[in-house]
DNA sequence: AAAGTTGGAATGTATAGACAATTATAATTA
DNA sequence: TAATTATAATTGTCTATACATTCCAACTTT
């Protein structure tokens, strides 16, 4: 298969490595260039346009990134088949999507207190009998005046640092744990499964009971893999969604 | 700050450039380089181990895309703040958790058959009158007996392939795309929602109805975006769930 | 015919150097 | 003092070259 006869612009303020790879990218996008072929080697590319060759290698390297070409040493680089199997959701939608709609969202916090530490805020803590005291909130997500999340929020409890009403600009748990521990937020984990949600939970955020929702359990851990917080969230199931793209041809 | 006292060796069978990456990358885990300071510049890294600035800039090049550091012209180059609030589920972990617990799971194919088109199906579809016929297919997942998934699928119908059972290998909706019409499965899009499964799904999946349930919709798009597949899935509330971790800081 | 050898072709790693683009700082000027 | 201008430092792009590593096919040997 051999590179169409575009032109790479040597004078360019875009880079030269920046204008094969997009040239390159299209043609896969239009299938020109179809799974399993191979491209021309890095020599006659190089040649072609009368380029170096690491900079041939350069715009080879982010379509190996991008996934849409592989490289075998040896024998030369092929495009790949676009696997749709590996979906990903990002949750970004779930405010994101909001934001995009213009309404005005806001969270409320509904608590914030010192709690007395109990054995199973001890365990997913994994502190000893000497941790004695938590920091629990309590917030609510609303748009346009209608409730979306509820959620429930423990940090650890370090004296140190006073709750201050001001400092509720950031209400993500990371947001929490800086303002209001000395720790420092370096990694979570969430968990997302579907319930039909509490008799309380629903009257927060006036929906039926056993309505289900999306429940997202998140953990967060400081740079010694240290739990420094833990929260429980639930998403109205009738307000929410994730969406998913996958493979390389153009987007909705 | 100054990279540590540890050393490269320049004879190993593994890449310069791996084993600085690597290096730099410990000392950001270990904190001993926290957010926000700035790595030594190129230069100097370059003269502290002898080596190219090229192959230092390889590395770089490496944290870079993992997320860990950022560099700006003409100032330097800064480790990262881990954000934490990007959220990504794979949906990986929906089958591949229930291979990892051993279990042997298999898609059985319930009905497949070819349908009439109605205005629904034209609707999604995108095509016109002239467009009468579509394949259809209703599967369950199950492992160990128990039946985890329903799904229906459509594609469009292409009289050329027959349907025959041996090619139900590969039941995903690409897979039978691939298998049973002329269409080159290129992208997707899932949607993602929770709901209460109604009583005919609640009779398949063995559970109550009105158990909350993942509900998964899938497009599949051809390299022209024209709309070559549909599905609707249905999963287990209890059986299922995404996990998502996020920031650098080792995973469970 | 089977096994081993060799050589060419392709990608992978590494170097040294040149210049561009951007930023921050220091020096100069109004 | 304030604004402007030079200067140095730092990352970004590009080149030309060398050699390593891997794969494959052609050839040679057994």
């Amino acid at each position: 298969m051999v590179i169409q006869e575009e032109t790479i612009d040597k004078s360019s303020v875009i880079p030269i490595y920046y204008q094969l790879f997009k040239l390159i990218e299209e043609q896969i996008r239009r299938g020109d260039l179809k799974p399993g072929e191979s491209l021309p080697t890095e020599h006659e590319i190089s040649s072609r346009f009368e380029i170096s060759r690491m900079t041939v290698r350069r715009a080879i390297s982010e379509l190996v990134s991008a996934g849409m070409v592989y490289a075998q040493q040896g024998r030369g680089t092929f495009v790949a088949t676009p696997k749709l199997d590996n979906i990903i959701f990002e949750l970004n939608d779930f405010n994101q999507e909001i934001k995009q709609r213009g309404l005005n969202y806001k969270t409320t916090l509904l608590e914030a207190k010192i709690i007395k530490a109990d054995a199973e805020l001890r365990e997913k803590f994994q502190v000893g009998e000497e941790h004695k005291r938590f920091l629990y909130f309590r917030t609510v997500l609303a748009a346009e005046h209608e409730r979306l999340s509820y959620e429930v929020k423990y940090t650890l409890y370090s004296k140190s640092k006073p709750i201050l009403e001001s400092e509720l600009k950031d209400p993500s748990l990371p947001g929490l744990i800086a303002a209001h521990t000395e720790y420092m937020p370096m990694s979570s984990k969430r968990v997302l499964q579907v319930a039909a949600c509490s008799e309380k939970e629903a009257a927060i955020l006036g929906i039926a009971p056993c309505s289900p929702v999306f429940l997202i359990e998140q953990t967060i851990y400081d740079q010694d893999l240290k739990t420094v917080g833990w929260s429980k969230a639930v998403y109205r199931g009738d307000r929410y969604k994730l969406t998913s793209y996958d493979g390389w041809y153009k987007k909705d």
